[in-house]
DNA sequence: AATGTTTTTGAATGATTTTGATTGACATTA
DNA sequence: TAATGTCAATCAAAATCATTCAAAAACATT
């Protein structure tokens, strides 16, 4: 049995029981204690579940329900060393605006908690609360695939806010065509939240490099990428185009 | 039997009963008088309830507001009716508005498919996305208790749109007083989602009558009541004041 | 294929937490 | 007063935990 396989039947077995033991567990997946405990503290880390004493058990927020990708938990390792970086950027006292998606989801554990907190997230507002942190949502058309609020109501309730540093998710960067996302609404509201901030952070792994989608967000020079490496030839080409920060594990 | 699994029993016990036993917790749960006691003590340490001799009682403190989980569970019945009559107001292709709270909340399985929802709720999100309903939330600040949107932001977001109908909640409902409800903010959303409505209703069980909150939503006579049941001597104080529909089970 | 490297897995260890039983103190009631 | 029931504190057994280590599997490279 793969390691992604256990996943998903722990996930289900949770989605119907609201809490789970261990030996159940180990019963289900036919897996070892070890296996099970290791995968439990992943899952955790990913923010799938609680961990408790003797097993594991759902948290409450069902608006956060992930989808496949992102279930297999493989690359959000990487997506929290770099989720990690940029929170320690933030400040006490800081004004911040945090987009929709997984990445910067990542986020919300190791933020400092006197701050105040934009976002278009609709998946963010259950960590945000559990950590009593000020918390504003922008209106707008709920997206239902993302949770992530857009359209024209979006634009105009984000227009009344500035920010200190705004943390961007985007699917491509690339030194000519910029960042781009594959839904334009989407990237209308990227683009505004970054000309809104005094500094603007773009959080990509390595793989998104060189990568374009649909719509474009802005040219690369409107934000300081933090990504986790940079092959050499690739850094060439952004070499006097942009910051980029490279995230040392 | 996991701990968190007892805490949830004992709540849940506590919530249709005011007060239980020990001995009787021991009988749920197949669990020692000890883990009992233990779990008790926890529970009473993190606000869920208090302990009195020979067992546990619920906590209504009335300077808190109930969460939405515990309201929620108050009343459902006769909420559930009163919402069911609210739905059935509804109709194909209508634009409606939906407060947030826990009556409110009773209305979204019931209500038709092809129409257009703007709501404050944020607690109500997960139930309208999952009944594929177009949705928009309006922006505004997140207030953690209640997990409604208020404020300037919530306020300039609604203005942005017209509704064929509106579905509100209050705490009180008073001939001299109007309809009121504890937090000034969220008044001002009501009475805004009212006035923008072509027809406004105010859902409320019948121990809401006479009865005032801190904050005034409006006059009376600005939105059609629906609810369960009636005083004569009560219904007097409301003649010709404004509509109101009783519920008929 | 053969090799070396990395990742995954299961078992073992000792530390930690949870649990149920026991004790004696205290209050209430007969 | 005696009997009963509840309570907090203590203790040892049981369950669960994190950590370590070596075998097994998967992988990449030659």
């Amino acid at each position: 049995m793969l390691e992604a396989d256990r996943h998903k039947l722990i996930l289900e077995a949770l989605k119907e029981q609201n809490t789970i033991k261990i030996q159940d567990l180990i019963k289900l997946t036919n897996a070892s204690e070890s296996t099970i405990r290791r995968d439990l503290t992943q899952l955790e880390k990913g923010k799938f579940l609680k961990r408790v004493h003797g097993g594991a058990a759902r948290l409450q927020g069902k608006l956060v329900e992930p989808t496949m990708d992102e279930k297999s938990s493989i690359n959000t390792q990487t997506k929290r060393q770099i989720a990690q970086f940029a929170s320690n950027l933030i400040e006490e006292g800081d004004c911040i605006y945090l987009d929709a998606g997984s990445t910067i989801f990542q986020m919300i554990d190791q933020l400092p908690s006197n701050i105040v907190v934009v976002t278009n997230g609709l998946m963010h507002m259950n960590h945000l609360l559990e950590r009593n942190i000020e918390t504003y949502l922008i209106g707008g058309f709920v997206k239902p695939t993302t949770k992530a609020l857009i359209g024209r109501g979006a634009m105009e309730s984000l227009e009344q806010y500035r920010f200190d540093k705004s943390f961007i998710g985007v699917n491509g960067i690339h030194p000519q065509f910029g960042y781009t996302t594959p839904d334009p609404e989407e990237a209308m509201i990227k683009n505004l939240a970054i000309s809104l901030s005094r500094e603007a952070y773009v959080l990509a792994d390595d793989s998104k490099f060189l990568e374009t989608a649909f719509a474009k967000i802005s040219d690369i020079g409107a934000a300081t990428i933090l990504t986790n490496k940079l092959n050499t030839d690739t850094e060439e080409h952004f070499q006097n185009h942009t910051n980029i920060k490279v995230v040392t594990s």
